[in-house]
DNA sequence: CTAAAACTTGACGTTGACGTCAAGGTCAAG
DNA sequence: CTTGACCTTGACGTCAACGTCAAGTTTTAG
């Protein structure tokens, strides 16, 4: 395969596979000419991939879990690394189940516009997420 | 209350209440010599912003959101918008969940490193069919 | 063979939520 | 009065994950 197909059945740009690469992420065979070789896994990584930038795993962090993911083993600091990343997570899923349920009371109360519904609208439910762990 | 104080106790920077304010969701009284006054609200106010901002919602999209939470009234099309972050939010958390699940199965199986574990530790558990491994 | 499609590297552009410096004005304390 | 903490606006810097254009090479289709 070359990186149009990657591209295609992964739903990615050929420039984000390029992006991929140079990052350390992703790897492929060359032909003499230099154009880049895939294989049938490379789109199963490419979507991996996608889920951990999605997650809102940075570039570098993906790159330190990838070869703990291919050979299912993990130093000690990378199991760390793992087990911050899933608080992290955590964190986010329960700051977006808060976001949301204030997003249904608005919703809630526009759909039903009476007067009781306005004193509780700003109470803080949930406690802010911070990034920067 | 000054600048500082809402921003230390509301756990953001003074630029970040600066530019808040740059983008229309949050406002302040000024001293005759220019210097910006808030009341305590403002610090729930800013609370309340950035979960938004954590919660992936763009300053143009609080912008719209905030008069509608302190309403409790919503055009038609602003409560599209509503039901459309709503969704985008709950696909997010979904995506979260997934991920999670990814990566408590790599921590189970670097956690408990024996051969059985390795076959499927690329399966798209997401996925609805399994393909070809 | 030729034209189009797909590929290559390189480099600059984009976006958003601020950080950070510059060059000052303001204000309570001693 | 003066020092130092805090404030102002303005403007440029940052970072990440690509988008996009350029200019040339390779592959494929007819």
């Amino acid at each position: 395969m070359r990186i149009g197909d990657v591209a295609q059945k992964a739903g990615v740009s050929t420039r984000a596979l390029r992006y991929y690469e140079e990052q350390g992420l992703l790897t492929s065979d060359r032909t003499s000419s230099g154009q880049r070789i895939y294989d049938n896994s490379a789109v199963e990584r490419v979507q991996m991939i996608q889920r951990f930038f999605t997650a809102g795993l940075a570039s570098r962090t993906i790159a330190q879990l990838l070869p703990c993911v291919d050979s299912g083993r993990a130093s000690a600091e990378l199991a760390e690394l793992l087990e911050a990343e899933r608080e992290r997570i955590t964190a986010a899923i329960d700051d977006l189940l808060a976001t949301r349920e204030s997003l249904d009371r608005i919703i809630d109360i526009t759909n039903n516009p009476t007067p009781e519904h306005c004193p509780g609208l700003r109470e803080p439910t949930w406690s802010p997420y911070n990034p920067a762990i």
